[in-house]
DNA sequence: CGTTCATATGAACGATTGCTCATATGTTCA
DNA sequence: TGAACATATGAGCAATCGTTCATATGAACG
């Protein structure tokens, strides 16, 4: 399969896109909200913040993979957590989770 | 590792949940993002549309690898195909592709 | 201190994913 | 029809992923 000619169209193409670091990045992003476990975990947090065992209970999942998911979502930057005594109470970092979110919910419900 | 108590919490979010179906759709859709290769045909396809050997070109990858990725993206309806005789062209389907990637583009560099 | 509750984490295991290779389908043209 | 080109697809395999289980860390309180 030998390819037909399109030399004019790469070199244009090829200037647009991001590096390889940032597409990296990217997908590595999408990856994190590529999990329904993940995603029902923003979308508990989408009020207000939860305590890991809360969110566990909500979920009727273990602690343990909560908290596993946690860490990934933390690693995200997409939340964050914070301390009160024995408890460590999580919530969206930014706006952009809920954004992301709608987008992908209008593109399902379309 | 017995829980403390939420249940009033607990409700309301569940209220605001939407279903698991629709959870499970969103999922995979983001898992459709969450791949570089298939990040980079998106971006390829930001101005306009493509053939499947100009983004194997494009991308140093094999036809087939290309292929089975816009096989996955059409599946998601995130990319459209128009065949013009031996060629088939891609293109992106909607904008919610461009808003998804844009949103998580600011995401990465803020 | 030691106990209890809340959370974090490492290893392991099945399931899914993305590529390769071989081959099939579909189109054009001689 | 048959050859050449463009694309699609199925099987197979290494790598990654999400959970479980066991255990570790960390905080409050007697």
């Amino acid at each position: 399969m030998r390819e037909h000619d399109h030399s004019g169209l790469l070199e244009h193409v090829r200037e647009e896109m991001p590096s390889d670091e940032k597409l990296q990045e990217l997908g590595d992003l999408f990856k994190v909200f590529g999990d329904i476990t993940r995603i029902r975990i923003m979308y508990a947090l989408h009020e207000d913040e939860m305590c890991v065992c809360a969110i566990a209970e909500l979920l009727g999942m273990t602690q343990s993979a909560i908290s596993h998911q946690l860490k990934t979502l933390k690693d995200a930057d997409l939340v964050a957590a914070r301390r009160e005594g024995k408890t460590v109470y999580y919530s969206l970092s930014d706006d952009h989770v809920r954004s992301i979110i709608a987008q992908g919910y209008e593109h399902i419900t379309e």
